[in-house]
DNA sequence: TGTTTACGAAACGGGACCGTTGCGTATCGG
DNA sequence: CCGATACGCAACGGTCCCGTTTCGTAAACA
């Protein structure tokens, strides 16, 4: 047993490679950007997309759940800035990132997925949900809560009903609205609609 | 050849059994009420379900997908009657109907299929669509075009916001919002939300 | 150089379903 | 009773995927 150099133990033999890891993560995040659902990604599939033994993949991952898990880690949550001058202003900016979110096809599968899956796999949706969907309700609440704190919203209502409220009416265009991308101007007309109230 | 006794013609030998066909349907749509998707449902585990032998099956419908478009058709589209007197009864009582609905096991997951399968099953999901949903997004379009023309709604924000606004709340509450039922009075307050508007 | 570990590829036995077929039985009309 | 059709059941060969193992090769270190 020798003395390990520095703090980290490298071990011995041929190291673990980075780019068989970043590929099988791809492989993986496109597969599910096609539509696939959990229990139809095969462990066979994800490594003949990332031309890659199942070797390598049952060598870093002991489960298909895990390796979902470590997946949509990687999916990044870039919240966009907020003036914090006026609430509607900081209310357009978080839903015309969620519009812009939903063209993408991959983020659009995974919202797919958190929706659909949650009851089969919690685990999964547990983790996916704090990294992914937390903070963006959580975001929204605080303008909220800002907003009812200014008087610029109402305080009667509850937070949770202008989430459901904002967000909800993006969702169901995101899913229900005509096809094709969402307008660019939708994020500044649902908050207006939903700030004024659909009666004159 | 024999004359046929009335206009049906009656095929020789035994009949097909109804109680087998209901027996089949209901299986179809409980395990697809478990959680299961379109992909995931397999022959055997229906006829198994059913108490049914697989050529029963295959003897009525040719693929999965006939027979769950033909389980989906079944499934009644009970509109709540409404009262024409303001738009803003007949809203919350269509939100209502689709609160209860929410809380049928069945129709959630129905709900999950037609919002996660659409792009796979696209024939699947044109006939659900034609079938569950249109008739209440129309039911809520002509509510809505109504409390437009009698001024009780605002002319410029279009029925598609609308009718976002409103059915994207509650579809919020179904999905993401606090476990368990969803509270008696969520209809009225969500229509009250979004008619007076989250300003004060 | 030799050791150690990772790599991609291929093959394994096993399981779930597929869609079909044959079997013996049940139920209809004639 | 007879012919026709449907029934449940079991079995078929085929496909896909599972998770594991073996193989020859590649890449790190001593």
């Amino acid at each position: 047993m020798t003395i390990q150099e520095s703090g980290t133990a490298r071990p011995a033999g041929r190291p673990r490679s980075e780019k068989a890891e970043k590929a099988i993560i791809e492989a993986t995040l496109d597969l599910i950007g096609d539509g696939m659902g959990v229990s139809e990604l095969s462990i066979e599939a994800i490594a003949s997309k990332a031309g890659v033994g199942k070797t390598t993949i049952y060598r870093r991952w002991s489960s298909k759940e895990d390796l979902i898990v470590d997946a949509l880690s990687t999916l990044k949550a870039p919240l966009p800035p907020l003036t914090g001058v006026s609430v509607r202003d900081d209310l357009i900016s978080l839903l015309d990132a969620m519009r812009k979110e939903a063209g993408n096809r991959r983020n659009r599968c995974v919202m797919n997925i958190a929706m659909n899956e949650a009851d089969r796999y919690p685990r999964l949706m547990e983790r996916f949900m704090k990294r992914a969907v937390e903070p963006r309700k959580e975001a929204l609440r605080s303008v909220i809560e800002r907003g009812i704190a200014t008087g610029e919203l109402r305080a009667d209502l509850g937070v949770d009903m202008c989430v459901a409220v904002l967000s909800g009416a993006m969702l169901w265009h995101t899913k229900w609205g005509p096809a094709g991308d969402l307008p660019s101007d939708l994020a500044e007309r649902v908050v207006d609609a939903a700030l004024e109230g659909l009666a004159p």
